[in-house]
DNA sequence: TCTGGGGTCCTAGGACCC
DNA sequence: TCTGGGGTCCTAGGACCC
């Protein structure tokens, strides 16, 4: 049996575990640059206010109730996340880490009730968030189960004892709720008529090979209780690796741009020298505002391959730079920008090219002694000219918790 | 005024090979 | 008038996930 243990309304949760004061009362955490609702305490589900949902338009709301919000801290959110997962693998030997607050737990050897309740009061004594826990045959089923837990159990958990039990619930279970159906999905299975997931379930697998590739006739065959998605025990090497960020204020000086895409290029970097991946290729895209209806929109995209697969933040900040300026028009304001990198290899397997004249060594060298620098003594302290030194393209974060576990001088300090 | 960021996988179609 | 059959690899775009 595989267990699907998600964190309730992950983010909020975070914010309360070292603010008291905001149980039970509304919560809300916005995306970066304040921009969108990504999380609602249950509180804030029942105002009304959806997922996804812009801040701006809701502002009304939000004075109104008094709700509190956040902008996003992923310093505390990765922290308590990884905490979460530890406590998850105290007590079953195998599991996948599926995202920032779920993992699908191996219980082959362990379908009991009791135990499960006990694991998420330990979840919540250790870390301080709630889980919910659901448990069946394969993991789209075990989402189904997740599902249940958090809506119809008080315990928190539920588990898919029996065949019947499965029916009874697919039969009630909106088929766009299932894992893998999406808008577009949902929309054409329900003009044939096919709204739950039990109608989905009976349907002929022709036709689902036909409308929704094989992705559907795995979700079905997983709906039967047969297993396509297996855990994934080991950890996989990124294929790409993105960093992009909008703008506060949108921008049409190069040398701002400039200053953005090498820092995100930069990051990209640093994000690969941690994986111990080199990318082959190195990517850089610009947008305008896509909300601004009436403006003219662009959105280019610049990608070079490498003779020699790198992770040397110098090189691919000249990549980065190089396409920016192939790309960047002057009679546009752009409202974001980005880097990918991608085809990684490990940094073991790089294959050498024999015109390649750059001492990479050296560079190895270098990098490695600023990370270990910006390791120590916090993010940025080293950094390249071409970042620039005042972030002019920053982000709006106007509410900003603080990094409670993961800054000295962000913890909390208890007075007796 | 104000609208996130980071991933994976699949498919069709084009280019190319013999 | 009439022009085969069987492959691989790559890419862009679209779907999905959190």
């Amino acid at each position: 049996m595989i267990g699907l243990a998600d964190c309730n309304n992950f983010y909020a949760s975070c914010e309360r575990v070292f603010n008291p004061k905001l149980d039970r009362k509304p919560v809300v955490v916005l995306s970066n640059n304040d921009g969108c609702i990504i999380a609602r305490s249950n509180e804030a589900k029942k105002l009304g206010i959806k997922m996804g949902e812009p801040a701006f338009k809701i502002k009304g709301i939000i004075e109104k109730h008094n709700i509190n919000v956040f902008s996003t801290n992923f310093a505390l959110y990765g922290d308590l996340s990884r905490r979460v997962m530890n406590t998850f693998r105290t007590e079953v030997n195998k599991m996948e880490v599926y995202s920032i607050d779920e993992a699908f737990l191996d219980f082959t050897d362990f379908l009991d009730k009791d135990r499960l309740v006990q694991l998420k009061m330990k979840v919540q004594k250790w870390t301080g968030i709630p889980v919910s826990i659901g448990v069946a045959k394969t993991k789209t089923l075990a989402k189904v189960a997740n599902h249940i837990a958090k809506k119809h159990t008080k315990a928190g958990v539920f588990i898919f004892e029996d065949e019947d039990l499965v029916k009874r619930a697919l039969n009630v279970f909106p088929v766009e709720d299932l894992w893998g159906i999406g808008r577009k999905n949902a929309k054409r299975l329900k003009e044939v008529g096919i709204h739950t997931a039990l109608q989905f379930r009976e349907t002929n697998t022709h036709w689902i090979k036909r409308n929704l590739s094989i992705n559907g006739v795995k979700l079905q065959k997983e709906l039967k209780g047969e297993i396509c998605y297996p855990l994934k025990l080991t950890t996989q090497r990124k294929k790409n690796i993105c960093t992009s960020r909008s703008f506060a204020n949108e921008i049409n000086e190069v040398k701002k741009l400039r200053e953005a895409v090498s820092s995100h290029a930069n990051t990209c970097a640093i994000k690969l020298r941690k994986e111990k991946s080199c990318c082959s290729t190195v990517g850089v895209f610009l947008n305008t505002n896509p909300f601004k209806s009436k403006a003219e929109q662009y959105y280019p995209y610049k990608m070079f391959r490498l003779d020699v697969p790198t992770n040397d933040s110098i090189e691919i900040v000249k990549f980065a730079l190089k396409g920016l300026d192939q790309i960047y028009l002057p009679s546009y304001i752009y409202k974001k920008a980005g880097v990918i990198v991608g085809r990684t290899v490990p940094e073991s397997q790089v294959q050498l090219s024999l015109f390649d004249n750059l001492d990479r060594d050296k560079r190895r060298k270098v990098n490695s002694v600023v990370d270990r620098i910006n390791k120590r003594m916090g993010k940025d302290k080293v950094k390249l000219a071409v970042q620039g030194t005042g972030r002019k393209w920053k982000l709006k974060q106007e509410k900003l918790s603080p990094c409670y576990t993961t800054r000295f001088a962000d913890m909390l300090e208890v007075k007796v």
